[in-house]
Formats: C-alpha cells, sequence, structure tokens
RNA sequence: GGGCGGUUACCCAAGUGGCCAAAGGGGACUGACUGUAAAUCAGUUGGCAGAUGCCUUCGGAGGUUCGAAUCCUUCACCGCCCA
C-alpha cells in the first residue's frame, strides 16, 4: 500500500467537526508516515480505554478497527487502560457527573475489556499498559505544571460543562483534571498518533497536543473517529439507552440487530465497524446511489461482515440462513429453545412457563393483540388448555417448541 | 454553619387530601404496512381475577384522616444559594 492509500485508509471514518482541522491533521499524518518509513520506525499509536464497563457493544470497537489498521501497517500500537484516568471519569460525552468507580471494579473490567478487545486486535503486536502507573505518581509540582497550560475559560466555555453550569448542576474541579490526565498519557508514551472518538477532540487535540509541546515532544496527530449510531439510527450506541449492538451478542441476535437498523446509517457501518478498505466502500456506495444493488442485500452483506468479525463465516452464514427462515420466509427458525408441556396446562401455563410472557397479565395481552402463534395459528384465549405440541410463537421473532 | 428545593412506575416528567394504578413524552411490546427495517397508523405497557372487583406501588420509617403520591414527624440521599 502507498502512502497515499495508507492515509486514505487511516483517515477513514474520521470527523473533527471542522474541515480545517481534518486538513491539518491528514497533512500531518501523511508527513509522519513518510518521515517514519524514511527513518525506518514504527509510529507509536495509542488509545485509551476507560474501564468503566466490561460488557463492550460494537460501539467501542470502532477505535479499536482503527488501531488494527494501524497494526497492520506495521506501527506499533498501545492499548491503554485508563486506570489511573477513571478515578476521575472522562466528562467529555456525558452532561452528568460521572460516578467515581472502585479500583476493584475497575481491575476487572480492565481484564474482561482487555480480552474482548483481542478479537480485533493482534494479541501478539498489542502492548497493553495502564495509565495509573505514571498518572498516580505526579506530584502536586508536576499538576501545577500540566494546570499553567490551560485557562479557566478553556474549561468554562466547552460544551459539555457549560450546559451543566447553565443548568445549575454541579461541575467539581476535579473533572477538569481529566483532560490534563489524559494529555499527560500522550506525554508519558510519547506517542505520535492518538486515536479517539470525535468527542475526544478537547482531550487530544488542545490537552494532548498543548502539554507534548509544553514537554518539548512533538504534538501527536489526533485521528478523531464518527460516532457509531446505535440500532435507532440517530443517537450514539450506548448500553443505557438500550440501542446498542453487545460483541457478546449471539451471532443470530447480532445478525437481525445489524438488519434493524435503518439503511441511512449503513455507510457509516461500514466505515467504521468493518474490515473493508476505502475502495471497496466507494465501490458499494456507488452501487447503492445507481440502484444496481438493492440495500437489503447491501445490508445483509454488512450484517454478514459483522458477526463474521466476532463469530466467524460459518457463524456468520448460519445466521443469515436463519434470518431469510423467519423473517423473509416467516418461518420458524431451526433452532429454538423447547419446552416440555405439562398435562393440564393452559396455554397461558406454557407462554409463561417457556417465558415468551413474564406474567399472566402479559400474556393475556399478547393473546388479545393477536402475537401468539401455534404452529402459525393464532390462538384466541389464554385459559382453555394448551391444543397440541407444536411451535408456539410470540409476535414476530421468539420461538419456543413444545414438545 | 445558614437559607431554600428535590426524591413518582424502565427513563424523563406531571400530579399538592377522594374523580390516582397515577397526565404527557421517550423507550419497550403487539398488530397493519414493508425490503428486515426505518417512517407512518392503530393498540398495549404494576400484579391477580370469567366483566364495573381485589392487591401492591409514588425515597425509608412512623403519624393525622372515613380516606394520603398529596398534610405532619423523623431518617437517608441529592441539588442550589449565602457564608
Amino acid at each position: 500500500m502507498n502512502i497515499d492509500e495508507q492515509v486514505e485508509l487511516l483517515m477513514q471514518g474520521t470527523e473533527y467537526g471542522d474541515e480545517d482541522l481534518k486538513k491539518a491533521m491528514t497533512t500531518e499524518l501523511r508527513a509522519r508516515l513518510v518521515e517514519a518509513q524514511k527513518e525506518g520506525r514504527p509510529l507509536r499509536v495509542y488509545c485509551g480505554y476507560d474501564p468503566r464497563t466490561s460488557d463492550l457493544h460494537l460501539g467501542h470497537t470502532i477505535t479499536m478497527r482503527k488501531l488494527r489498521q494501524f497494526q497492520d501497517l506495521g506501527h506499533e500500537v498501545t492499548f491503554l487502560i485508563g486506570t489511573g484516568t477513571s478515578m476521575v471519569g472522562d466528562p467529555s460525552d456525558k452532561d452528568k457527573l460521572r460516578a467515581v468507580l472502585s479500583k476493584e471494579e475497575t481491575e476487572y473490567n480492565a481484564r474482561t475489556y482487555a480480552e474482548q478487545a483481542f478479537t480485533i486486535l493482534d494479541r501478539e503486536k498489542t502492548k497493553v499498559r495502564f495509565n495509573h502507573e505514571w498518572l498516580l505518581d505526579l506530584k502536586l509540582a508536576d499538576m501545577i505544571k500540566l494546570g499553567s497550560a490551560f485557562t479557566i475559560q478553556q474549561f468554562v466555555t466547552r460544551e459539555n460543562f457549560r450546559l451543566r453550569w447553565e443548568k445549575g448542576e454541579p461541575v467539581y474541579l476535579h473533572e477538569t483534571f481529566y483532560a490534563l490526565m489524559q494529555g499527560y498519557d500522550a506525554v508519558a508514551m510519547n506517542t505520535d498518533v492518538q486515536v479517539g472518538g470525535s468527542e475526544q477532540l478537547f482531550n487530544i487535540i488542545t490537552a494532548g497536543r498543548k502539554l507534548q509541546e509544553l514537554y518539548g515532544q512533538r504534538p501527536q496527530i489526533g485521528v478523531l473517529l464518527d460516532i457509531l449510531p446505535g440500532t435507532d439510527g440517530v443517537i450514539r450506541m450506548s448500553k443505557s439507552l438500550g440501542n446498542h449492538i453487545p460483541i457478546k451478542a449471539t451471532p443470530e441476535d447480532m445478525y437481525g440487530k445489524v438488519m434493524s437498523l435503518p439503511d441511512s446509517v449503513m455507510l457509516t457501518y461500514f466505515k467504521l465497524a468493518t474490515r473493508y478498505t476505502p475502495a471497496q466502500i466507494k465501490e458499494i456506495e456507488a452501487a447503492l446511489k445507481s440502484g444496481s444493488r438493492h440495500p437489503r442485500d447491501i445490508k445483509m452483506e454488512l450484517a454478514r461482515e459483522i458477526v463474521d468479525i466476532f463469530h466467524g463465516k460459518a457463524a456468520a452464514e448460519e445466521a443469515e440462513g436463519q434470518f431469510k427462515r423467519v423473517f423473509q420466509e416467516r418461518e420458524a427458525p431451526e433452532e429454538m429453545d423447547e419446552y416440555a408441556l405439562k398435562a393440564g396446562a393452559t396455554v397461558t401455563d406454557v407462554l409463561m412457563g417457556s417465558g415468551l410472557a413474564s406474567s399472566k397479565s402479559e400474556a393475556k395481552r399478547l393473546i388479545d393483540q393477536k402475537g401468539v402463534r401455534l404452529d402459525g395459528e393464532a390462538l384466541e384465549r389464554g385459559d382453555m388448555p394448551f391444543p397440541h405440541p407444536g411451535v408456539l410463537q410470540a409476535g414476530k421473532r421468539r420461538f419456543v417448541r413444545v414438545k
């Protein structure tokens, strides 16, 4: 891959919210790549992860995908776990104060986090580091030096703080340390490139670069990635909003969730969450625009790719097969949970016993809404004895085989 | 330390003595439509019961009242302001 192609790949999916900044970063990245090649040294690249959850979703993986691209181009990648920074909690993408985590929680999360990250990163080539190693040893004198590079105004005008300020919510002093601490990570590791979400603009570009200069280093290049929307297609993917695709989801579930995305975000997904190259994505974009390919088929390709990444090709194909059966042909899936019919059980009993309904009222509601079918026929009453063994269906996609 | 305000169902949020299982929005679920969706439309969204019936819920505990999410006491947590 030549340098131009490398730059195109590495800048794929980035979002700076400002064209000039994007141009500047692209130019700097290009220059640094040329230089590294000439000197025969890899770039030092890192991304920091806040170990406040152990349950990763697709949104968490987009920076890992980017790191992997650097890795594949021969650069040195550090997976940095924010054991020090998490004591503060990044205020960047929240309009609320974040809870401070205990050391135990943090360590547990960090371990499972890294483990899941290796479904994307190359384990052999990845350095894992913890920023408490250098952050917690900082002296007050160091903090003063770091603090001298920033003004109160910079923080007050930051949108997330400003909103809280205006709403009369507290903004704690220690929250402002976060940017300094993250910036210092770049200094401590003397990095060339830092990858992060676009909400990391302040931390990476303002704080990181400024502090590196303060310490006589060359400022890093920020590779800021666009936000991955959740399954609603609009809001950033997050578990608390319930619009996430967990990477531990079963292949079938993952495939179905991807298919439920609105068409409008398909390309974003290709750019951020798949192994596709810029050239391949351009092709898809063209096919979509000209109408030469059905959007549904393109989305199926996306779903296949994403399931493949986490579960492998075979599982992806199987998930696709099941999806076609259940949704396109409206038939029952091949594999489903089974439930042993007990003598004298009513329809309601079976719905509850098999977990299709969590209460009798819910069972009744489902039946009233014509959402319950046995072998394709709607059941009318909940209080009648269960007619006969067969495939029991609640809604469109929940099935149980009653024996 | 002082003054004031808050705590409601999955989330946000209305409700200031009976008409409150509790408005509205979001989310979720069901149905129609469809390319699987999205959008749109209709419905459901505490539990139990063969209907207008009963039980549990409005931060915790206790009290006033025929009757409380609503009033009082107290405890806990949170916020704002003044020092």
